[in-house]
DNA sequence: GTCGCTGCAAAGTATTTGCATAGCC
DNA sequence: GGCTATGCAAATACTTTGCAGCGAC
């Protein structure tokens, strides 16, 4: 089962770097892969719905930072609205609508070694790049 | 002298779009120009200090999302702490610290026609495209 | 003279923080 | 049993909105 496997490893993740298992932190994450999409983190917590009836929204945010951090989902800000968190955890790059905020996945090949060198040269220690197109949803060009 | 020739390029950006040129536009951008890097609408705000005493935050944020539109300045959303505003129009790319929100210039050069050309593919009409790097900032990563 | 822009005040919303309790290791 | 994570409540901070008056064209 699909799930299965995602939780097996997102608790191998939790334990190798001395993070708790908790039901919170997973049933969190089994929901926001269902959810399959780029979901706020009001989103993720109905999604979880009675699974955890006392679950509450700091703890929502703590463990989806938690797994952005492990590197199993993706922090988007659109720069309009709340936060988005993306299932994705894969190379893609994504679309964001400047005018309502809309994210959407690009799959594409994109060569960005040259600016992920830069970015050790300047001292970073990059843990992922990505490409973020900018410009018009198809629903705000036509409008 | 270069903060005339900026000023000129934004009297007719404002022009070919029908807007009003306008003292807090023009004060607004010069100030962010001469800070040369990446401020929030705060600190923009202060950098035109007395120039305008009556200027309001409202005001700021909405010429420098303006700005924005009309391509002379870009929009940066850290994922972390306030909106941030960028002088530079020009094609570049950034780095983001996943822990402080740091923002930093990164010259590189990475084809992102195949990502731009797929986001038309998907029916939105691109206006830019930029690498985003994310990781840990040189102070960060020491600590 | 008209219409768009600005200033003021206020609201709304997203996200974070502090602290006591519960529960994983 | 110790220490981390959670839940609850509240606070903070940012950004936007509504409306009246001013000013660019």
């Amino acid at each position: 089962m699909e799930t299965r496997r995602s939780d097996e490893a997102l608790i191998e993740a939790l334990r190798a770097r001395g993070h708790r298992v908790t039901p919170q932190r997973m049933l969190i994450h089994r929901a926001l892969q269902e959810l399959g999409r780029h979901a706020t983190a009001d989103e993720v917590m109905e999604a979880v719905g009675g699974r955890l009836p006392n679950l509450s929204v700091p703890t929502v945010y703590a463990t989806l930072d938690l797994l952005g951090q492990l590197g199993v989902v993706r922090r988007i800000s659109p720069g309009e609205g709340p936060l988005l968190y993306d299932p994705r955890a894969d190379d893609h790059h994504h679309l964001v609508c400047s005018r309502c905020g809309r994210v959407e996945d690009v799959d594409a090949r994109v060569e960005t070694g040259a600016a992920v060198a830069a970015a050790r040269r300047a001292g970073f220690a990059p843990s992922h790049a990505e490409v973020v197109v900018s410009g018009l949803c198809a629903s705000c060009a036509s409008s």
